[in-house]
DNA sequence: TTGAAAGCGCTAACAG
DNA sequence: CTGTTAGCGCTTTCAA
């Protein structure tokens, strides 16, 4: 029988180039060639290289390929959580456009926890990847500094799912704060004043946003500071509450009964991500009360006094409620039918993601619909353009407020 | 100005090991040996290298120590489909485990394609990955020997979201077809059996089994031949449907006007996955009738004659159908509520995958409920134990089905 | 059209 | 406790 052909420090059984050299009759570095330029090698070579390559089962350790070139085709992604349909569809966006320009996902998932961030990020960036994919603007001071580094050595960074206008970029740029990363998302502030416009312009004047509750999803509060914003500076009325933590349909079940009670029900700080700009906390407890701002109401309907009952607080009940989620927001709605509160006319229900079932629920829930999958696609083109030298653009990416019967207007 | 440090053919900026060395008056080896065991280095040299290794910014290059130690910690998954809840929670059960014993997850989805999974497995595995994660226990003749050459060299295979009888594995084995793998997941046929079951038991005699149309899944389809196994034996009538291709949500619901309509109007055929059983073609269209197996009805209940009308076929109606996931027992859950069809007195419904909002709908629907992310969880515990050379154990996960309202026993 | 030599950044083995 | 040497499997020169 054959010896064992072992030698030393060799690796694991599998076949490499010279064993499919070998059996070709040639040296390696023609199988190699062979491999990525088949127009250099000779016919009559080249069938004895592929019928050697067949025969030995050969797979190209990739490990040494990129040492050797330098050239990566990795592309690590950080995502707060790959269950969440959110990000789950931005993955598959990734997965099929990286899949198409033959790359691949390197893919970890952080928790919404900047600490997790950064120790992930620590880990991928051992794989020298082509490219770095992150979540969001905010990130641990170390995790910045790695990005940072990181891109400097030429390695694009995208954050996705954020967006911030190109003039508060330049501004944090002057004043040296943060380096600028390809950023591809949308604004939730103005999301946030989006949902508190579409509501005001139903007509209401005492409105409550409902935040997830995840600490440092700084996103879903960045939406609750927009909209309370928008909403005080048409002069009416805000709460913001935040939902308990597990399941969320229950979670929005219980949150109605608090929406039904008054906003003195209302509780919870604002959660402002480790970001926030200083001097703005206002201390933890409801923040609510009419606003200082300048417009009255913008859109025709002038305020008026809402036909409900008085909440608990002695302030006037709450008649539409923003969610940070469909999930909550749908186990408001079902809760409503359950109780028979009328929706919209007791109390308007504006969720946001606009899942499958949202639309399918009866009253049909408002919401607004994001380029869930589409931010995958654009991240994984912007830096597919980045890798061929053309300079990333930043993308603003749509998302709309889709008006259903939760929040049809009052009559 | 110093002059550039750039060596012929150094790598892009990054600083190594020997940077880091130099920067601390040792050689590179003690560096490495600092990083590995940091026992084994003199605390004065420690405190230089820790130093240096901050000043430097030193991130090591995972590929050349991989190639030089030929220990791998990167861990390969194949998923149809990252976005669709049930892989994105097996997705984040997997990565949550991996992540908690340091190894990462490269992750790609095949779309349910077969020839998609070859290809990518053969991309992946030039990773050497420490483990290879694949769905379902069929594969194209290629992949199969990718994946068989692949344990063979020492890497565990693990195929989740299926799992067959040791004794039928060993029949295969002993008929030398496939290579036996660890599975971890359940049987698609025991849970389709159990559904019929199920509704056998509550009393209906014309049960329906609507498949996703998904042509790959093979095991809905297996779920569809356990549930039309089952019933016939117990005598009663079965009728196979495929849903139409779009929103599952709407498909549930033109799957009700089916259902109601009759027996007759199922069609599309039965899509058996190229693994299917040589022989066991039944031809395209409706497969239903009476069984001619040998059980009249097991668990009490007698067979007893629908008060609904006849269907359209001459055939009795339906009066409770199983689905291939909960979206499309939910649309057709709302479709009925929107008819004021009878859930479940004119019909009962039986969803699978038991998703969160199954339990919130009126009437709350019935389903199956699955380990999704223990399945993620049990399949990178049992690579780490084939790591550590525990020879991993299969592993039936436990699924339940949940009786609801939807298809509460008839009366 | 093919090959030889050198090196990517790191680690295993063996000295010292 | 630290260093030297060789080599992981591949690719990049450069030469024939």
């Amino acid at each position: 029988m054959p010896a064992p052909t072992r030698q030393l420090r060799r690796g694991h059984g599998r076949s490499t180039l010279r064993d499919v050299a070998e059996a070709a009759g040639v040296t390696s570095i023609t199988v190699s060639r062979f491999l990525r330029e088949p127009a250099l090698v000779a016919e009559e070579t080249a069938v004895r290289v592929r019928a050697a390559l067949v025969q030995t089962g050969y797979v190209p350790n990739k490990q040494a390929g990129l040492l050797a070139s330098g050239v990566s085709n990795i592309v690590a992604a950080l995502l707060p959580n790959l269950a969440n349909s959110i990000f789950a569809e931005t993955a598959q966006g990734l997965s099929d456009t990286l899949q198409a320009a033959g790359h691949e996902l390197l893919i970890a998932s952080t928790g919404y926890s900047l600490e997790r961030e950064e120790e992930q990020l620590r880990a991928l960036l051992g794989w020298h990847p082509a490219a770095v994919v992150v979540t969001g603007r905010r990130h641990s001071p170390g995790a910045q500094a790695l990005l940072a580094s990181a891109q400097q050595a030429g390695t694009p960074v995208i954050e996705i799912w954020d967006w911030q206008l190109p003039s508060e970029r330049a501004a944090q740029r002057a004043a040296g704060s943060r380096n600028p990363f390809t950023q591809i998302g949308f604004s939730h502030d103005e999301v946030g004043r989006a949902m508190a416009q579409h509501l005001l312009d139903a007509g209401h004047r005492h409105l409550a946003y409902v935040d997830s509750g995840i600490a440092e999803d700084y996103r879903a509060h960045e939406r609750g500071l927009g909209f309370a914003a928008r909403a005080r500076s048409a002069g009416a009325e805000v709460s913001v509450l935040v939902a308990p933590p597990g399941d969320p349909f229950n979670a929005g079940r219980e949150m109605l009964q608090r929406l039904l009670a008054g906003p003195a029900q209302g509780s919870g700080g604002e959660h402002d991500g480790p970001g926030a700009r200083a001097g703005s906390r206002r201390g933890r407890g409801e923040s609510s009360g009419s606003g200082t701002g300048t417009g009255t109401g913008s859109q025709g309907s002038a305020p008026r006094p809402s036909r409900t009952a008085k909440g608990a607080g002695g302030r006037s009940a709450v008649t539409a409620a923003a969610f940070a989620n469909d999930h909550l927001a749908s186990g408001a709605l079902l809760e409503a039918a359950r109780q028979r509160v009328a929706i919209p006319g007791r109390l308007a229900l504006l969720g946001f993601g606009d899942f499958a079932w949202s639309r399918q629920l009866d009253p049909a829930l408002s919401s607004v619909a994001l380029p869930r999958y589409d931010i995958g696609v654009a991240a994984a083109q912007a830096l597919l353009a980045a890798r061929r030298g053309t300079p990333p653009a930043e993308r603003a990416l749509q998302w709309q407020l889709v008006a259903r019967a939760s929040t049809a207007a009052r009559r």
